[in-house]
RNA sequence: GGGCAGGUACCCAAGUGGCCAAAGGGGGCUGACUGUAAAUCAGCUGGCGUCACGCCUACGGGGGUUCGAAUCCCUCCCUGCCCA
């Protein structure tokens, strides 16, 4: 796994150049380094996304370094516009609180929990006082925020900034400093709150500033913008193994090679090849993409698993064949075909259901059913689009 | 507090009395094709029904004018800009 990003070479040799001293500084004090990342639980589950700084933060602990998972409960509550060209919503601590609950659970897929500190931000957030806000917030101009891309862009075409929005990237400094952190890893978008805010802040709170670790940003499933739940390109980790598969598979193109180099584990040079293989046209870009899917799914899910996913994915989508296991419906006595859409959730609403129908989007074992209004020929496998699939029979019948 | 410009569907954005369930784009869905759930092309994209027709809901909230309102008026809320 590979892809820093830092915008300009020389913020990236700076950053390189003291990463080496600090490791040297912490092997003459006979400690680890300690890294850290910080998560808004702004949702309940995680996706590939988050797994790129996290993969990294596993990989400092393999080699022995202190990592803290900051689970931004107290950030949480204003919501991070680094993002973001927008406001964003403002959850309640209770949303905040539920949604934290799963978090480090799933974040055990991937960091070892045994060596892994788990911080919530409110710890020390919730207890500043405005005395303190105002002496971190004097480090800052208006104009260093409003030079930042995000609140330019919104400045410029007359949207709201709010003031409290340029508080986070002052709380997210204040974390750094509160866990004295050697390193801060980060996406691309967190540029500015740890390279400006959180090394700014920690200077002059009289401590040596962190690292920061810049991070390619994942693109999600529409491979145009950053994976994120709220946009709904997003692949989750905790989807099924087919779904995770399946999914992968939906990646345009263009997309592979961030996603080969941001989370797979490959090698830079295996990745070269493969890239090179598909711009000679000596590889098949479906072929690629079949194992960056399967690599990627068997990290979460093993190899078997991915395996598996595969085959589904083959049978179902190459083959247009049915998967192994889907579920079954009881016909009812006198059931139209838009009934049976209906009463199988297939679809949401009659009409939505009418206009699958009229697209030719539903089949029975294959033969494509053309009139809602019929009554349901009878038991068979129902299949509305290519991914949804329900077994019909009659259950009722045969059990009296 | 004053002046001006705005608030439209999942998102962006047009529309300024009837032809508006609302142009266009994005997203999503479906079909064709294929090398894949990529790309490309085409269609669909509020709900209900007895479904080429009718009804209900919807253009920030509420009220009004009108045979008829996203469009006009009043009022309230929200945002931006300028002034104080």
């Amino acid at each position: 796994m590979q892809g820093t990003a830092y915008g300009d070479e020389q913020l990236a040799m700076a950053m390189r150049k003291e990463l080496r001293e600090r490791l040297l500084e912490a092997q003459n004090e006979g400690r680890p380094l300690r890294v850290y990342c910080g998560f808004d639980p702004r949702t309940s589950d995680l996706h590939l996304g988050h797994t790129v700084p996290m993969r990294k933060l596993r990989q400092f602990q393999e080699l022995g370094h202190e990592v803290v998972f900051l689970i931004g409960n107290f950030t949480s509550l204003i919501g991070d516009p680094s993002d973001k060209d927008k406001l964003r919503p403002q959850l309640t601590p209770e949303e905040v609180e539920e949604n934290a609950r799963t978090y480090a659970e799933q974040a055990f897929k991937i960091l070892d929990p045994e060596k892994t500190i788990i911080e919530y931000n409110a710890k020390w957030l919730s207890k500043l006082t405005f005395a303190d806000l105002i002496k971190l917030a004097s480090n800052f101009t208006v104009q260093q925020f409003l030079t930042r891309e995000n609140f330019r862009k919104r400045w410029d075409k007359g949207e709201p900034v709010y003031l409290h929005e340029t508080f986070y990237a002052i709380m997210q400094g204040y974390d750094a400093y509160a866990l004295r952190a050697d390193v801060q890893i980060g996406g691309t978008d967190q540029l500015f709150n740890i390279v400006t805010a959180a090394r700014k802040l920690m200077t002059f709170m009289g401590v040596k500033p962190n690292i920061a670790i810049i991070l390619d940003i994942l693109p999600g499933t529409d491979g145009e913008v950053k994976m994120s739940k709220s946009l709904g390109n997003h692949i989750p980790l905790l989807s099924t193994p087919e779904d995770m598969y399946g999914k992968l598979m939906s990646v345009p193109d263009k997309a592979m090679g961030a996603y080969m180099r941001l989370l797979t584990r490959w090698t830079p040079r295996q990745i070269a090849e493969l890239e090179t293989g598909i711009a000679q046209g000596r590889l098949n870009p479906r072929d690629v993409k079949m194992q960056l899917a399967r690599e990627i799914v068997e990290i979460y899910h093993g190899e078997d698993a991915a395996a598996r996913a595969e085959e589904h994915f083959v049978r179902v989508f190459q083959q247009r064949d049915i998967p192994d296991e889907i579920p079954e419906y009881c016909l009812q006595e006198g059931e139209t075909v838009l009934q049976v859409l209906r009463n199988a959730n297939l679809v949401s609403s009659n009409s939505e259901g009418r206009r699958l129908i009229q697209q030719k989007a539903v089949r029975l074992d294959g033969e494509v059913l053309s009139d809602p209004r019929a009554a349901f020929p009878g038991p068979g496998v129902l299949r509305v689009g290519k991914r949804k699939f329900v077994r019909v029979s009659n259950c009722s019948a045969t059990r009296e």
